[in-house]
DNA sequence: ACGGATGTTATTAA
DNA sequence: ATTAATAACATCCG
């Protein structure tokens, strides 16, 4: 699930939530998921730190925390934060942060794929972790740059980390399905205008996402996303969506509406 | 019961 | 040297 509009929304949720607030204690937090510091310190370095600022690039989420630095939430595949006042913590609780006003904010965590760091600045976790641009903070001519010379498929493409940062498997197929590209096709077949049309339509996809707080039941009736089951009837066209594979995931596709090159 | 699953990363191949 | 493809990671769900 956690793609950028999803993060954008995690973003959000904690600003409404508990940016701003005092952390009062550490409840709970899962070394599995732990990298860059051990418990013993992450424990000392978020007691009593203040919320001060939440940011996000591509699928993270930094949240500042004074002169302590940041901290720095990857969501994985599975990840989620919940705000809660009373009762048990949400199931696999990864990390638990009891607040000044009653509150607690948990990030869970089902299948640990997610991580929890610390981090001095938002720019050495960028770059320790070879994250190209926020793929909403791209221009055109900074996205047709990044692009050249690539021979991959453009899904692949827009899904590697290193050169745009925040598109995932879900809003790649997405973007994919309303340029009219068919995913596996290689960068090398597009031209300027496609390639611009792919920008376009991808700015388009992530915003439009981040408006409806990525909720998949509130997204348009004409995306592709909800129909990913081959043999599910095209949105658009009303053909039958395909299944492939491309970069070793799951693709989907409506073969009328995204013809081979 | 087994195959898949929206994430990244290390390793191998080209 | 770059770039691309593959396997692996932990766990749950259908």
């Amino acid at each position: 699930m956690p793609e950028l509009p999803d993060v954008e929304t995690f973003r959000r949720y904690l600003g409404s939530t508990a940016l701003h607030k005092t952390v009062e204690a550490v409840l709970a937090l899962d070394e599995d998921l732990l990298e860059d510091v051990d418990g013993r310190t992450a424990r000392r370095i978020l007691t009593g730190v203040s919320l001060d600022e939440a940011r996000r690039h591509g699928k993270r989420l930094f949240v500042c925390i004074g002169d302590r630095g940041w901290l720095v939430l990857h969501f994985g595949m599975t990840g989620e934060l919940a705000y809660y006042r009373d009762g048990e913590p949400p199931a696999h609780t990864r990390l638990l942060l009891a607040v000044d006003d009653g509150y607690h904010l948990a990030f869970t965590n089902q299948r640990k794929f997610g991580s929890v760091s610390m981090a001095d600045d938002v720019e050495s976790y960028v770059a320790r972790h070879d994250l190209g641009p926020d793929a909403l903070e791209m221009e055109w001519p900074e996205f047709r740059e990044a692009l050249e010379g690539r021979r991959g498929a453009v899904k692949s493409t827009l899904m590697d980390q290193s050169i745009l940062a925040g598109v995932g498997n879900v809003y790649a197929d997405e973007t994919c399905f309303q340029a009219h590209v068919r995913p596996d096709t290689k960068l090398r077949r597009l031209d300027t205008d496609r390639r611009r049309s792919v920008y376009r339509v991808m700015r388009r996809v992530l915003t439009t996402a981040i408006d409806r707080q990525a909720d998949p039941d509130a997204l348009p009736r004409t995306w592709l996303i909800g129909h990913r089951h081959e043999g599910d009837a095209c949105p658009r066209c009303g053909g039958s969506v395909a299944r492939t594979e491309v970069g070793g995931r799951s693709t989907y596709y409506c073969p009328d509406c995204q013809p081979a090159e």
